[in-house]
RNA sequence: GGGACCGUAGUUCAACCGGUUAGAGCACCGCCCUGUCACGGCGGAAGUUGCGGGUUCGAAUCCCGUCGGUCCCGCCA
């Protein structure tokens, strides 16, 4: 049907004769000429009519609009000298056409443009109804390759380091902990269940039990918790799993896959071995633990210097086992006035969304003069702001935020006020050309993080990450101890702020494994029963492994430079997990659900809707 | 489960302190135009202001509900 590529003709083309496919981007008539402008997946080349060199021809072009499929027959030939278009690719030469079939139409208005001179905001809702559609849109297109290339770049490095990609089931069991599981229900086995799976976690672990020491998989993944713009109810990771191989090697062997990565999809040679920081110090540094460490504004724990001081705001939450805390804004003094500190201000509700009661402030002047409230200005002495600002490094025009209360808010509140003053004081460049790859491996996370509400422990991570063996102790019988304090060995990938895989060693003592799952609140009957083929696999010869799993979308919309992973996925569900193509979920037939055996008690809210 | 924003022609937006016939760009249809490239010119058609209710002499505008979309909190080992 096609001889060449719109987008890949060329002055060496000239005087072949061609035949292209595509759609019509746009249409210029003058009357006597007219010029069409044929898109397809390579590209747009100008097709020239003209009346006397191809009747036939121009007696179709002359009825074309945008989006019709045609078929091209024609001459490559030179532009005129005065009517080269530098901004086009194939803009030396266009295709002179002898005949033009057209091999579909376009019926009734298109909901939303595609040509790329007209891709303005689009109602999202309309782009997924339509994404077929959006699909053939220069910006969802190149997305799509994008993710084809990050793809096959890493299976083939993957490939050449000796992994082999195995699938693993799709219906499979539901394990406590974790996510809420997607669930199916049975038909042969009348009132049993299926799962999709969360992750292929315990596949891969059994992967290696089976020999296969070097494990991958693009792994699609299911969980059914409420949506973020990088958060979808199925979604893709990298994932992997290999024996024999200590935290060290497993992070190399990551780095140069990440390193390849980027070389392919952004020609950049990123700067080896990437940081590392431990949880604790990402936590104390920064209040979460994915730090984005493109811009400065550290959290600096004041704790000890206020922990006396008259101001009970300060001195309480020290007193109460929690912590004071503060960031640095450089130039803060101009840029932030008071009004958005205080309640009812910007800055002030990003710290409220995230639990605190608000925010203290102390704005450095010259001479190391402050300015902030009374309570706080007569209640701190000379000692004491010597020492705050010394420990800060805070300039004249520096304005200090503080958080006070349980250390967990404070963090919380700072970081997400530190990344919010970022964004606000332009600290980080939107810009892709000046784009930075700031990434950090997050390591030495805790095991274990206790749920005071339902007072027990919960894994930090997943409960099958093997617990640092410096931290637990050789002696089993000391590890109901040990166990619920230890260091795991596990870690983290973060770039710039975003979390973009994360794995661990794991557990191949059966012992240990038991011993963490009673950690977790599991009893050990409900243990054997949910995961006992795991348990039984680590009796039989399980050697040392580990792994890790990148979140594919969010690696794609990095480096896309996306805000959602929406964008990044072909047919992607609404924040609603519905899919407004295909209008998914929908109603089933009574006998299917009668087939397998399942009733359900679905009542609408309101039954005029429901006709 | 909760908070915020949004929904007006095919589309992107305007009109919103209630007040004449709801406007504009692009797209669409017709006519003109032989070197444009986001071509240009003239003309035309196009609306249940998401849906339902209320307040009012009068509602796109105010109020309540509802549906849908987006962002966030909770949640997401």
């Amino acid at each position: 049907m096609r001889s060449n590529g719109c987008g890949d003709l060329r002055k060496q083309q000239i005087d072949e004769q061609v035949q292209l496919c595509g759609w019509v981007d746009r249409r210029r008539d003058h009357g006597g000429v007219i010029f069409i402008d044929l898109r397809d997946r390579s590209g747009t080349v100008q097709i020239t009519v003209d009346p006397d060199l191809g009747a036939d021809a121009f007696a179709v072009a002359e009825h074309l609009r945008s989006e019709t499929v045609l078929q091209v027959k024609g001459k490559v030939r030179a532009r005129p000298d005065e009517s080269l278009n530098e901004r086009l690719a194939t803009g030396a030469v266009e295709v002179l056409a002898s005949s033009i079939t057209v091999l579909n139409g376009v019926k009734g208005n298109l909901p939303f443009p595609i040509s790329i001179h007209d891709e303005e905001n689009t109602r999202e809702e309309l782009r997924l109804r339509h994404r077929y559609l959006d699909l053939r849109r220069k910006r969802m297109n190149d997305n799509l390759r994008l993710r084809a290339q990050t793809i096959q770049t890493a299976r083939r490095f993957l490939e050449d380091e000796g992994f082999i990609e195995v699938e693993t089931p799709v219906l499979t069991r539901s394990t406590p902990e974790g996510a809420r599981d997607y669930i199916l229900p049975s038909r042969v086995c009348g009132g049993e269940w299926f799962a999709l799976p969360q992750s292929p976690q315990l596949f891969k672990q059994l992967l290696m039990v089976g020999g296969i020491e070097k494990y991958y998989q693009v792994a699609r993944c299911f969980r059914d918790e409420d949506l973020r713009a990088d958060r979808q109810p199925e979604f893709t990771q990298l994932d992997m799993e290999m024996s024999f191989m200590d935290q060290e090697q497993i992070l190399d062997l990551n780095e140069r896959l990440i390193c390849t990565i980027w070389k392919t999809a952004k020609g950049v040679d990123l700067p080896r071995p990437f940081p590392r920081m431990t949880w604790h110090d990402a936590m104390e540094r920064y209040g979460t633990d994915r730090p984005d460490t493109r811009y400065g504004m550290e959290l600096t724990n004041v704790s000890d210097i206020v922990k006396e001081m008259g101001f009970k705001v300060f001195s309480g939450a020290v007193k109460a086992g929690g912590s004071v805390k503060c960031i640095a804004v450089p130039g803060g003094n101009d840029a932030v006035s008071n009004v958005r500190i205080k309640p009812g201000g910007d800055v002030f509700s990003e710290a409220q969304q995230a639990g605190a009661g608000g925010l203290a402030f102390i704005r450095v002047r010259d001479g190391g003069e402050i300015d902030t409230i009374g309570a706080i200005k007569d209640n701190l002495s000379e000692e004491q702001t010597r020492e705050l600002l010394g420990r800060t490094g805070a300039e004249p025009g520096t304005l200090l935020l503080f958080g006070a209360g349980d250390t967990a808010t404070v963090n919380k509140a700072l970081d997400r006020v530190r990344q919010y003053l970022a964004r606000e004081l332009g600290m980080v460049k939107a810009d892709q050309e000046n784009d930075q790859w700031n990434f950090l491996w997050v390591v030495d996370f805790p095991m274990f993080e206790f749920n005071s509400d339902e007072n027990r422990y919960e894994a930090l991570h997943h409960p099958f990450c093997a617990p640092n063996i410096a931290d637990l102790g050789t002696d089993e019988a000391l590890w109901a101890d040990t166990l619920p304090k230890a260091r795991a060995q596990a870690y983290d990938l973060v770039l710039n702020g975003l979390e973009l895989g994360g794995g661990s060693l794991r557990i191949h003592d059966s012992s240990l494994q038991r011993q963490v799952l009673q950690t977790v609140g599991l009893p050990l009957e409900e243990a054997e029963e949910q995961f006992g083929f795991l348990i039984e696999a680590l009796d039989m010869g399980a050697p040392p492994h580990g792994g890790l799993a990148f979140g594919l979308d969010r690696m794609v919309m990095l480096l896309a430079g996306e805000e959602s992973i929406r964008d990044t996925i072909a047919f992607p569900k609404t924040q609603q997990a519905r899919c407004l193509m295909t209008a998914a979920p929908a109603k089933v037939a009574d006998q299917q659900l009668a087939d397998l055996h399942v009733a359900s008690t679905w009542v609408a809210p309101n039954a005029d809707d429901d006709a």
